[in-house]
DNA sequence: AATTAGATGTTCT
DNA sequence: GAACATCTAATTA
């Protein structure tokens, strides 16, 4: 069952972050299926977070898809390398966004093999949000402004989830948010592989 | 085992 | 030009 609008619109951002978790994501491109379960995300609270893009309500030409209604993809290119996937989150005008830092391969396995080029088949294949990236195929900006709704990209039911199954820490890699880098907006599965290190 | 360098696009100084 | 929501491979001790 894919999950509706009202799933990313009617929560904050830090709910559904820790509610992302346990789920589904698929990707159909180009012909080729994969999923994987949601083990890691960080929580962007747009405006009001130092560490977001949009932050202060700026807007570029680049960040102007975390404007939009939630359920968008928000694709940004990190060091000129790396495609992180993002899920917009809240309503229209709000900057709120969810990164997704690491997922469990489902379907797809040797395809996400492939794709990363790594010969073996372990935790590092999808743990770190460049690697999610490119193991479901996201490796251009096409999918900037996705809807999640569509046929491209999209998120179903997955695990249900106990609270006592997820730990909150600080962020990673944001130093520079001052204050907000300390705030515990990083979520992930106690107890699995599958998130970084 | 731990640290470092290098790749490289978008945005801000 | 510098910094950045990173990853990998090579070097160091």
């Amino acid at each position: 069952m894919k999950l509706q609008r009202d799933f990313y619109e009617t929560s904050s951002v830090t709910n559904i972050a820790k509610a992302l978790l346990g789920k589904t994501l698929c990707t159909s491109l180009g012909g080729e299926f994969t999923s994987g379960m949601i083990t890691e995300v960080e929580a962007y609270a747009g405006q009001n977070d130092k560490a977001c893009h949009a932050h202060g309500g700026k807007r570029t030409a680049r960040t102007e898809v975390m404007y939009q209604a939630g359920g968008h993809a928000y694709v940004y290119l990190c060091y000129g390398i790396h495609h992180m996937f993002n899920v917009v989150c809240n309503k229209e005008g709000n900057a709120d966004a969810v990164l997704v830092r690491a997922i469990m391969p489902l379907e797809g396995k040797e395809l996400m093999e492939k794709r990363r080029v790594q010969s073996v088949f372990d935790h590092r294949l999808t743990t770190g949000p460049g690697k999610v990236g490119k193991a479901l195929g996201i490796i251009t900006q096409d999918h900037n402004g996705a809807d999640l709704l569509g046929d491209r990209i999209w998120i179903e039911e997955g695990q249900p989830l106990s609270e006592k199954e997820i730990c909150a820490t600080k962020r990673i890699g944001i130093d520079y948010a001052e204050e907000d880098a300390l705030k515990p907006w990083r979520f992930y599965i106690k107890n699995s592989k599958w998130v970084s290190k």
